[in-house]
DNA sequence: TTGCCGCTGTTATATAATTCACAAAGTTAC
DNA sequence: GTAACTTTGTGAATTATATAACAGCGGCAA
């Protein structure tokens, strides 16, 4: 079994990427540990421990070569293929998480829609097909999607979870405020920002006195 | 200084009060901790741990109140006064955050909105008038807003969270992928849908290896 | 050359978060 | 009444995560 890797260090190692490609932008050959740590608000620390699991190497006096770096990350994040998204649920989250991921030269590809409205299915959302929810296996199998979106409404999300399972989804992002219930070999993300923004008055709130 | 507390915590307890109001709605009086972490998927013992935190107590024959226990956390969270918050950046994810957090009874509520696009400022934006962003701070301070949602182009993040404090408020969400240069006193939480979406793509493609 | 200097890579340590384990206490069975 | 259960509350142990510490190396100044 590969050795296991936390789900923290995986999500710094893609805003090195996205850091590293900015710098590339500004044709920076070369950084420091510290640069970066600065930049991104941790310390050089963890940056320069993050980068172990690359075995990829600095040098004491130029530091890392930015876009060697970059690819590095890239190969391993991404293996070897693009991967490939499909989001259920086009409602007002949806369709702009759609627009926003559908395109667009990240790394990650939103390429297929699913709802459940008439008033959706089979119309272009923002380039894009939508299908009946009911075609999720068939489409996902076909084009070997691997990550899934939920953003319906709480009370479906369960169910649709399930019929990406059913569709060999491996991975799933969930914006729907509730707590799926999945076999352990999928992994989960949930993204509820109503959590977040209650999180954030809190804290809020707690600055306020003082 | 009052004792600190994780964000972590927060946040769990108010994924408790959220299961909470879903017991009461089907008048369900008492409820024990195992109930309670298998609905949120963890263990029986972090969320007595959680809960302690408030000195709230359960009975070990019935558990623990339901409406008690779920004002015990809103007086928790919320302290006294219910929350405000405001929004800047009325593209498509903003105008989405913005029609889901402004009105519904929720613990947040979204009153503000601001943009600089002419075609939006001074427009009603679901419901609410939308401001110009050089109105932040006299909006406000008038309202005593504590908390902000920041979903502009990433390049313009980091301005309007500056712009933010000058307006007193003491709590950013985050939307756009960058990561803000703010005082310490100034609590911030990113919700980078980019870097989610990416991680789990990763453990995806991880699982279908195997 | 020689002796610093600053950086990387990595081990050791510290801190944070979670789980284990169990005493205390109410309930039920009989 | 009391023995057997069940669950809470919480100190102790464990695990996860982040920081500190430092050896090793190459450049550079004198
Ligand atoms: N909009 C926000 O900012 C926001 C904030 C916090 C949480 N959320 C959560 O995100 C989710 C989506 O929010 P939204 O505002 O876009 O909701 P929405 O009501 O605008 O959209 C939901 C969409 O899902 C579709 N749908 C319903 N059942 C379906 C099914 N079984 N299969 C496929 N599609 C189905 C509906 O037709 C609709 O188009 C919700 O769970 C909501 O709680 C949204
Ligand atoms: N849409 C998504 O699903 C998604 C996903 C990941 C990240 N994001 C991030 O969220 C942010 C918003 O995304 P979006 O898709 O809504 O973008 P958008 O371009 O649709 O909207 C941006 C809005 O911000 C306004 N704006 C620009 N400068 C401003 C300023 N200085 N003050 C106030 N308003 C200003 C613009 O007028 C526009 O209305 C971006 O940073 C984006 O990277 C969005």
């Amino acid at each position: 079994m590969m050795n296991v890797i936390s789900d923290k260090v995986v999500s710094r190692l893609s805003q090195y990427r996205r850091l590293l490609s900015q710098l590339n932008q500004q044709e920076i050959k070369h950084v420091f540990s510290h640069r970066m740590a600065e930049e991104m608000g941790v310390t050089a620390t963890q940056v320069r421990r993050d980068l172990m699991v690359l075995g990829f190497s600095g040098s004491p006096t130029k530091g890392y070569h930015v876009e060697d770096l970059r690819v590095k990350i890239t190969q391993f994040l991404d293996g070897h293929e693009r991967q490939l998204a499909c989001i259920c649920g086009i409602g007002n989250l949806g369709r702009a998480v759609m627009g926003y991921f559908s395109g667009r030269g990240v790394s990650v590809d939103v390429c297929a829609a699913f709802d459940v409205d008439p008033a959706k299915v089979g119309r272009a959302i923002v380039g894009r097909r939508c299908y009946h929810i009911d075609e999720l296996e068939s489409v996902c199998k076909e084009l070997k999607l691997s990550v899934g979106i939920i953003s319906t409404p709480a009370d479906t999300a369960q169910s649709v979870a399930e019929k990406m399972i059913q569709a060999d989804i491996k991975g799933i992002l969930n914006f729907a405020p509730v707590v799926l219930k999945l076999p352990s070999d999928i992994y989960v993300q949930n993204m509820d920002v109503s959590l977040a923004l209650e999180t954030v008055a809190f804290f809020a709130s707690q600055k306020r006195q003082s």
